[in-house]
DNA sequence: GTCATTTTATGCGTGTGATCATAAATAAGA
DNA sequence: TCTTATTTATGATCACACGCATAAAATGAC
């Protein structure tokens, strides 16, 4: 399933280097409209970032390995997971355009806590550990807005845990629909569509698919929801 | 149940001024042995810090109020919880002597996502929000290690989620005290006794207090844990 | 268009943790 | 010491999500 890329420096030919004058043009029709860039393209094109475009399903990078780079979602989706002995899967998160991911070991030296896949055919910029580090080091803004990435995170990792525990599958389920409407991620712009699986949902909520499927009918008939052709609009 | 600390400014004679002289001697007996220093107390004080001396289940802020202030532990501990309109708690976290709690609403404006509660007889210091950011934002070293904080937390969270949603009570018991192991909190740091009670477990894990009762004992007939008088070593 | 694959949908028996009741053990205070 | 409150312990019943089977509907490839 896909290359994979866990080694201390990119593999040839894999990640391409930033030369200034191709740079991102070759991947223009894979850009989609960003509304929230963590860190400026360009920047990282500079500071020596190299990128790559990944096809559907390719492994990023596994959990439990070592992590020695900084990794932003430049187009596509990358979905962040974790997957046990038994083949479960928990979905972490949805990582879209303009944000980055897998940042825990490059703060503190532990392994990747989760696999990332990519969603969709995507491209990804990464840079070293060392010159990110350095980056943020230099830029207190940029380190202030990567550190509000986090507490976002955090936050949403505080809500979810609190209805994981407590709730019953409805509420969980229209928890991670709030989620997605705040964020506005993995659904349409335009209209609000959730642009996922129920399987997907069912991975995010630690519930199974066809729970998911009942309790989505029943938010339907509460009229929390409205379901046009099996797609939820929320 | 305590003061309700959610003034945008202390209440007058609440928290103590950081003057030169007295500073932290008043309390000198309540501190406790420090393995984690989030940020060097001293320093805080001549940033204008305050602090303030705090009674078991005294209420520090509470979830959905807005947050001005940065908090750090001194000595004590304090709970990180959330309550439900059905009574029913979810404690985020234990914090210790060093560290810092309810940062998310310095960063992106949103109100608290848990209640602070003194665990036992505590001292908290606090900072206006502005000027940690400025701290922040003039210390790079001191923003990577609060960043460092942060992903470390989230890691717990990641981690805590995916047993949350897959796994059995046994499994969810044991990874809160792997996390306990590797942050040496909430337990005695000469022997490895389990020092919160059963209820807290539940309330950590989303299980009720029967549940948790039963699982330990399993584990213990498993030899995973030892448990001597009630009390649980690991 | 047809065919294959994925996603959604529904029924039914089962298992497991929640819930309630009750009691023993431990801790805390006078 | 005795008394009270908290924590731990155990049994019995029940609700609810799980797990499996099966099928319909939607999507995608050719």
């Amino acid at each position: 399933m896909g290359t994979d890329f866990n080694q201390p420096l990119p593999l040839p030919g894999s990640y391409q280097p930033a030369s200034p004058a191709d740079s991102f043009d070759v991947c223009t029709g894979l850009q989609t409209p960003v509304d929230v860039v963590m860190i400026d393209i360009d920047l990282l094109l500079t500071w020596g970032a190299t990128y790559k475009k990944l096809e559907p399903g390719e492994i990023i990078f596994r959990e439990g390995t070592e992590g020695h780079f900084y990794h932003q979602v430049v187009s596509g989706s990358v979905h962040w997971l974790n997957v046990d002995d038994e083949g479960s899967e928990f979905l972490q998160e949805i990582i879209g355009p303009g944000e980055s991911f897998g940042e825990f070991p490059l703060f503190d030296g532990q392994p990747y806590a989760a696999t990332a896949v990519a969603g969709k055919e995507s491209v990804v910029i990464r840079l070293s550990k060392h010159t990110f580090l350095q980056l943020l080091h230099d830029n207190p803004c940029i380190h202030m807005s990567f550190t509000r990435l986090l507490t976002e995170r955090l936050r949403f990792k505080f809500l979810l845990l609190k209805e994981l525990s407590c709730a019953n599958p409805e509420h969980r389920i229209a928890t991670l629909f709030d989620h997605f409407k705040k964020a506005r991620k993995n659904i349409c712009s335009k209209c609000n569509r959730v642009n996922i699986t129920r399987q997907q949902i069912a991975d995010m909520t630690g519930l199974r698919v066809e729970t998911v499927i009942r309790s989505i009918r029943n938010l339907q008939e509460k009229g929390t929801v409205v379901i046009t052709k099996g797609k939820v609009y929320c």
